[in-house]
DNA sequence: TAGCGTTATGTCTTATCGAATATAGCGAAT
DNA sequence: ATTCGCTATATTCGATAAGACATAACGCTA
């Protein structure tokens, strides 16, 4: 028996970051490419790209930097905004977590 | 900006209780009656019953007593146990958004 | 004993979401 | 100029989940 979490950060009444998107931001800050970080999370590029425009389009400063074409056909790296973002919400995470295990015994509940 | 949180609680690493499961105890306690209370929250007696079902199947202890039958046709009530759920569940939560909403200041982490 | 409203449970259809497919643009390298 | 791998974006297709529908048991009431 064991208690779980997932925190998201909304702007206004839309989801802008969780778990899922954060994920993928640190697979493009690794592997600068979207393709890549969708091949490695197991998901469609799509998937991905659409993913990140949503973040994107509700971030007032921008996450990624792209380039289109060149010696490896494109690649995508993060901004500072971006990686201060990561940082953020796990940082956030982690408290959370951290506060719920504290928090939660079955026992003392009297939930078994 | 703001921060929103799901919390549940997993047993055997299956879903035990959520947001959605505690919200429809909530309301059989309130309605006595299954179907009124997937009324009340717009959702089909089937997917109700099949969410209590789960819960039922992995609790050790019984939630509900349930009356096939009788003057209004039947009637389904909660145990303590059931209630006690709700309350750790409720206290819960409200304790982890607090603490979500005390920690989580957008201007302190640089994010607009 | 016929009717009613509820619990109980299976089946079948519909709707939604994600995946796959298709197409285009780009710019460096050869 | 042609090729290559990535970003970019629309559209079609299929799988899965949600919902509607159907049917039965039950026991009080009239």
């Amino acid at each position: 028996m064991e208690i779980k979490s997932r925190i998201w950060i909304e702007k206004d009444g839309k989801p802008f970051i969780g778990f899922g998107k954060i994920q993928l931001l640190k697979m493009v800050d690794e592997e600068h490419s979207i393709s890549a970080a969708a091949k490695r999370l197991n998901m469609s590029y799509k998937k991905a790209w659409n993913l990140l425009n949503d973040m994107e389009l509700l971030a007032e400063q921008p996450l990624l930097v792209k380039y289109i074409g060149g010696k490896s056909g494109g690649s995508t790296t993060l901004t500072a905004y971006g990686k201060a973002l990561i940082k953020t919400f796990d940082a956030l995470n982690n408290k959370c977590e951290t506060f719920l295990n504290k928090e939660f015994k079955p026992e003392t509940h009297g939930i078994y």
